[in-house]
DNA sequence: ATCCCGAGGG
DNA sequence: CCCTCTGGAT
């Protein structure tokens, strides 16, 4: 199947049906809270994030309060949530940061953001996106799998799809579109069995598979 | 067994 | 570019 402008056209149409108003299922009151619970989201599943973040914040909400904390202390609190050396040290690092250089506040910049400890490019557009409410298209493994399954944008790193969809979607549906290609790679198109057979997107998609 | 909304280091 | 870090869910 030859993906034209036209059939990508139909796959985004299909997409924002199916998942029209998918939002994050992570749970924040600000900024802050929301860039804590996307570092904690990496090879962890949003609820188990929510328990954790839940029980933080009532300790520590604040970059002030979690440097109080110390890293052994926050290490605990987030050891369920995986990867929990990394992610404390580079919270901790982040929240230093946030103190010393942006006046204990999430920088409203995509750069400064990318600047600090444990914050990557995806994570960046996440907050930039859902705190900040500018177009971007955070390129997470489901976006990057599913975009290059329908050809909808095609590349070999995170960045080059970032690009294509960006081409491929209209500015102001970056951010929904976002979250429509993440609920389709948790609900339909899985990494390993994909539930083609079942997919509405079947007949605009070049990589479907028959039972 | 296999996957989960990654990032940093070698 | 590949490796490592990690527990929980299914």
């Amino acid at each position: 199947m030859r993906v034209t402008k036209k059939i990508k056209q139909e796959q985004l149409a299909i997409l924002e049906r199916l998942y029209r108003g998918a939002k994050p299922e992570l749970v924040f009151g600000n900024a802050f809270e929301l860039l804590i619970a996307v570092i904690l989201s990496a090879q962890c599943t949003d609820k188990r994030v929510n328990v954790t973040t839940a029980r933080l914040f009532q300790k520590a909400a604040t970059p002030e309060a979690i440097l109080a904390l110390g890293l052994a202390q926050l290490e605990e609190e987030i050891r369920d949530c995986g990867l929990f050396r990394n992610k404390a040290k580079n919270i901790m690092a982040a929240c230093q940061m946030l103190c010393e250089q942006y006046g204990g506040e999430v920088p409203a910049d995509f750069e400064a953001l990318q600047s600090l400890p444990g914050v990557g490019r995806k994570t960046a557009n996440v907050v930039m996106s859902v705190a900040f409410h500018q177009p971007a298209i955070a390129v997470d493994t489901h976006v990057f799998r599913i975009a290059n399954r329908l050809k909808l944008a095609t590349g070999k790193t995170p960045l080059e799809v970032e690009h294509g969809l960006q081409k491929a979607i209209p500015r102001e549906k970056w951010s929904d579109a976002h979250h429509w290609l993440i609920w389709h790679g948790r609900k339909i198109c899985k990494a390993r069995k994909p539930l083609c057979t079942e997919c509405p997107l079947a007949p605009v998609c070049p990589s479907s598979e028959p039972a």
